[in-house]
DNA sequence: CAGGTATTTAGAAAAGTTTCTAAATAGAAA
DNA sequence: TTTCTATTTAGAAACTTTTCTAAATACCTG
């Protein structure tokens, strides 16, 4: 996974509000275009970035594309964060915890 | 705290190296500057985006500026992606779960 | 106070992203 | 096969972000 396209991906609203309609299922490029003030064109454009981060997976039926949540990806985006919940002043700091 | 601040903040790579390099404990913006190749005033702004996003905090001590991790926004962050963890296909699906 | 170091602010150039319209593709239905 | 619908691709315009240089601020040391 790379991390830049990833957190790239998720730094847009229009795709945050995207994967937060794919939490419950899968839905069209058509059904997610509908609930945005935009053109289809745009919402390809999301619909591709997030692809490309693999934060979404899709597959046809009829001519239909539906897109699907991939949670894997989510899942190391989250380890990633864990690194940053403990954290260790005094003993490493540089100025040896003379300020504050 | 606002979702769009904290995303786009973290979506820079210099920025997420920034705050790996503050695991660890506070540095001043000057160590911070001897690791990229890029000048004070470039680390400066990204300094100021991941304060604006509540990422880092500041203290002074001296004429020097240190940063710190926020850990109360990671948290925060953590928590919009467990809303991923878990998908539920077939059931709302708007297909019928037809296909694949 | 004067000179020095650390950092930020301002403004501009360069690079990247988001959106649009118009055209292309692909598959379904008639 | 022809036409229709769903979606993507291409290219351009508008906007945002990143970086730089130069100047400003702020605080420390002698």
């Amino acid at each position: 996974m790379a991390f830049q396209e990833t957190f790239k991906a998720l730094s847009d609203p229009v795709r945050r509000d995207i994967l937060e309609m794919l939490k419950n299922g899968k839905l069209s490029a058509g059904e997610i275009g509908q609930k945005f003030e935009m053109t289809g064109a745009t919402i390809s454009y999301h619909l591709s970035i997030l692809k490309k981060a693999e934060l979404v997976r899709e597959s046809k039926f009829k001519n239909f594309i539906y897109y699907e949540i991939n949670t894997s990806v989510f899942e190391e985006i989250m380890l990633w964060f864990t690194q940053f919940g403990k954290i260790n002043n005094e003993t490493t700091n540089s100025n040896g915890g003379k300020n504050e």
